[in-house]
DNA sequence: GTAATTTGCGGGAGCGTTCCCAATCGGCCA
DNA sequence: TGGCCGATTGGGAACGCTCCCGCAAATTAC
């Protein structure tokens, strides 16, 4: 900075102001400083930077260490939209998701003097450790408890239940089924409820509830159970990897797609329109999430205060494919 | 570290010595240091550190911005390696991996002084945008051009494509034929030469090459050409996308598999034992790819000398399930 | 025409570390 | 006993920047 200063005829001062685009810069100043700068290649040191002014352009996220289809998008998603507003971001990934780890990844960011924080961790375990967090800085919650008071940008999960349902009820089926989410997941359990609602707003009788884990796998046991129940003609899955499991064990039992049984996904996997048959499924929009998050973050880093506890919430869209149809007659 | 240093009756620069854990600190006078430092809550500023030291404990990291199973998969397991060594990841993720915007994510890195800098940019575009690297840095590239010289972490993509072909010349197949990926990832390449390889090494007749992207769309696209053609008994298909896409257009145009047509992938996706038929596939190590990626890298960063070229090749294993079977009796 | 701003710029301090150098204190050897 | 050596500790400088304050020149106001 001094080399440039040297160069450009003025104090490093100035040369700092042109840095910063402070006002109370003439012109011909600024430009010589500018051709300086050039000249020399000069990169300002970041570090330096942020020892001084105690922050960085850098903000942390938080997210659980999966090649999960949902996380994995939204960390990309929240890379670019950072990326965009001249962030970098930091990520500390948690390969469980249980307070302590999450506890752990937070004070790693918190060493690296980040200047906000994002935590995608849809688990109730996520909760204590996010709620002894020191006060003063900026957090945004992904697909959080919708009960703590923080700022929150979630996916709107019951909405996007309750459309799957309600078409597969308009298809004409009698009931629906589900195969949910890992139970202590609030995308999980938001899901379950959005089923729920449209079931009893229906007047439709609620099946038992049947539980996964997101993973194919899980869909696959699940589903050889399903296959031997004859009244099942209706099925909503928690995620597309779950409804490919289930494809699998239909068609090993010979019950045909759509034609026996209807289904209808949720995250609308990259894949799903090449399952067979193409999968009717729900979309999250995660770019909207993202640029949503990003949002409020820089909203807490400017303003200074970081406890607006805004919420905003982002409607997913039913992508209608091949795998829904009335239901058989009986 | 001064409020330390004066709870602990010694100056800043034994509680320094502390935290660096050097040798010539008395045990008692560690001890009341360590005292200190617990009571106060004392967290010593990476920043200040990194000012002075001209580094810091973050390293880089380059990949796509893409929901792409193996770069994903990738980033995740470098985070995770990375936080085993201590060190926190930065990504920088590219749009589009041509060599202007992988030389931006770059600078970017640089601008945040990472101590190391990974790239994964498995294409032929990056090449440039890396000859332009300062010297000094330490660099390891993922999946790079074989070509280069520098540090290089691969899979072994020419002895994973020859697994699967082979296997399924074994079978009986008088030859394979081959959808590739995009023709400028290496990748491809190594997967569409290890095909030649081994097809030629059986004296089989060598297919025309289908071109695809990765996408299930250019499974599914060149699938509905494959299908036509009843000579066809054996695919190897450069990713488990796009084998998903090709037995979605053979199942549409009844032809089975196994039965008529063999299929292997590539990548062993999670969901890849739940495909219709559970797939036969090539599993790359992506642990053990970012495990020895972590630590090249950190031998670089701890000798001071960046330019080692060392290469370490990963072998991928092949995973037989039930999508392989003999050709058809003519 | 003089005083009161405003504008443009520079000097110096300080952010929280680490590094270099010097100083003190025993202990040991001759 | 005296000086030398290693072990331990402390004092300052420096890393590269921003912020606070001051000063001169230019502008405006009366």
């Amino acid at each position: 900075m001094m080399d440039v200063a040297r160069l450009a005829g003025v104090s490093h001062q100035t040369v700092s102001r042109v840095l910063n685009e402070h006002p109370n810069v003439s012109e011909p100043t600024r430009l010589k400083v500018r051709a300086a700068i050039a000249e020399l290649g000069y990169r300002p040191n970041r570090t330096a930077r942020a020892l001084v002014t105690g922050t960085s352009k850098v903000i942390g996220v938080v997210a659980p260490n999966t090649a999960l289809y949902g996380p994995a998008s939204m960390l990309t998603a929240f890379e670019q939209a950072a990326q965009d507003s001249g962030f970098a971001v930091n990520v500390g990934s948690v390969r469980t998701l249980n307070e302590r780890s999450i506890a752990d990844a937070v004070e790693r960011h918190l060493d690296q003097r980040v200047a906000g924080l994002v935590v995608i961790a849809p688990v109730a375990g996520a909760g204590p450790a996010l709620a002894r967090l020191p006060e003063d800085i900026p957090l945004v919650t992904i697909d959080g408890d919708p009960e703590r008071a923080s700022t929150l940008v979630t996916v709107d999960q019951v909405a996007g239940a309750r459309a799957a349902t309600e078409h597969l009820l308009a298809a004409g089926h009698s009931t629906v089924w589900h195969i949910s989410g890992p139970a202590d997941w609030f995308d999980a359990a938001g899901r379950v409820r959005g089923w729920q609602d449209a079931l009893s707003a229906a007047g439709a009788e609620q099946p038992p509830l049947l539980t996964g884990d997101w993973s194919a796998e899980s869909g696959y046991r699940n589903g050889k159970l399903l296959a031997r129940l004859p009244e099942v003609t209706a099925v909503f899955t928690a995620n597309d990897h779950i409804a490919l499991g289930l494809l699998r064990a239909l068609s090993e039992h010979g019950r045909r797609v759509p034609e026996e049984i209807s289904i209808v996904g949720f995250d609308d996997v990259p894949q799903a329109a090449y399952y067979t048959p193409p999968l009717t499924t729900v979309r999250p929009d995660f770019d909207a999430v993202a640029t949503a998050g990003v949002e409020l973050l820089l909203a807490q880093i400017e303003s200074g205060s970081p406890d607006l506890a805004t919420r905003r919430t982002i409607a997913p869209t039913l992508i209608t494919r091949d795998s829904v149809a009335p239901p058989p007659a009986r």
